[in-house]
DNA sequence: CACCAGGCAAGCC
DNA sequence: GGCTTGCATGGT
């Protein structure tokens, strides 16, 4: 993999274990849009940009060679060697399957209030209408930016959304989780929900501090546990995975967790993105 | 008209 | 502790 200026951006060369499709349409994040010309424009970091895979490698515009140091490179999982996680989980006949058929996947390293509120709004709901609603949000409270002929809207700073109330939610139509956005807000801003610190902290004790907000239980805490903190050891547990687990492994609801921690350890996240994405598109109805 | 969607909190026992 | 039920909204 190799770095360099190109145009209005930067072109990545010979990126390994990476796809642009598997990773932003894998359904860890709700802001990554394909578009026509299959290439993919998203709002990230205060600022749209737009990803295409091009003969040479893979070309992002609208960023500038620091701003893919400090920032993108973390965001997009690059420093880590997904060879050796995926060597690590190709024991067993349906893992190898699903890796190959989502070998492109990274974790992204998502922004953490985005996050948090994303998957709040994610619970009990389809993935067009988290879309739909996460983009409301952004359009209601974030900042407008005019890109390629079109306008995005920034994720708002959580400074700048401290005192909404729940009816400034009414036109998101999110019905009764409006409720707990406004305490992750409220948590968000008091500190209590703090990115850096959770991420010094374990797995086990950053949970037990998210699941004291209204609205994050079991599933969402894990999501935010690995999307945002780095917390590969999370095995978020849903629909589909249940699903999965029982058709692919044979593998009760209830022992789910156990089964993950046991056979996947500390690779569980991506072993989990690999099976919640095959599952996805092959199983579909 | 049912039933479901990347679940959760509250109320039971 | 584990199990059950109601929940907003829109789609099929």
């Amino acid at each position: 993999m190799k770095i360099s200026q190109q145009k209005n951006g930067i072109l990545i060369s010979a990126p390994e274990d990476f796809s642009l499709r598997n990773t932003f349409d894998c359904g860890q994040c709700f802001r990554f849009n394909e578009q026509e010309d299959k290439s993919f424009i998203g709002v990230a970091f205060g600022k749209p940009v737009c990803f295409s895979e091009e003969e040479n490698g893979i070309y992002i515009d609208n960023i500038t060679p620091d701003e893919f140091n400090e920032k993108w490179l973390k965001f997009l999982d690059f420093e880590r060697n997904y060879k050796i996680i995926k060597e690590k989980l190709s024991v067993d006949e349906t893992m190898k399957k699903a890796i190959e058929f989502g070998g492109g996947i990274r974790i992204l390293r998502q922004e953490f209030s985005e996050c948090v509120i994303s998957f709040i709004i994610s619970q009990q709901n389809n993935i067009p209408k988290i879309k739909k609603a996460v983009e409301g949000f952004c359009r209601l409270f974030g900042e407008k930016i005019s890109y390629m002929g079109n306008d995005y809207y920034t994720f708002p700073r959580i400074e700048t959304i401290k005192n909404i109330t729940v009816s400034d939610l009414e036109p998101l139509k999110i019905g009764y989780r409006d409720k707990y956005i406004i305490d992750a807000i409220e948590k968000l801003n008091s500190g209590f929900l703090n990115c850096d610190e959770l991420e010094k902290m374990s797995y086990k004790d950053a949970k037990e501090r998210l699941l004291k907000v209204h609205g994050i239980g079991n599933k969402v805490a894990d999501c935010i546990l690995l999307f945002s903190l780095g917390k590969f050891d999370a095995f978020p547990t849903d629909t589909w995975i249940k699903k999965a687990m029982m058709e692919l492994y044979g593998v009760d609801e209830k022992n789910i967790e156990k089964y993950s921690k046991a056979n996947f350890g500390e690779y569980s996240g991506f072993a989990q993105q690999y099976i919640f994405y095959y599952m996805r598109w092959n199983k579909a109805k």
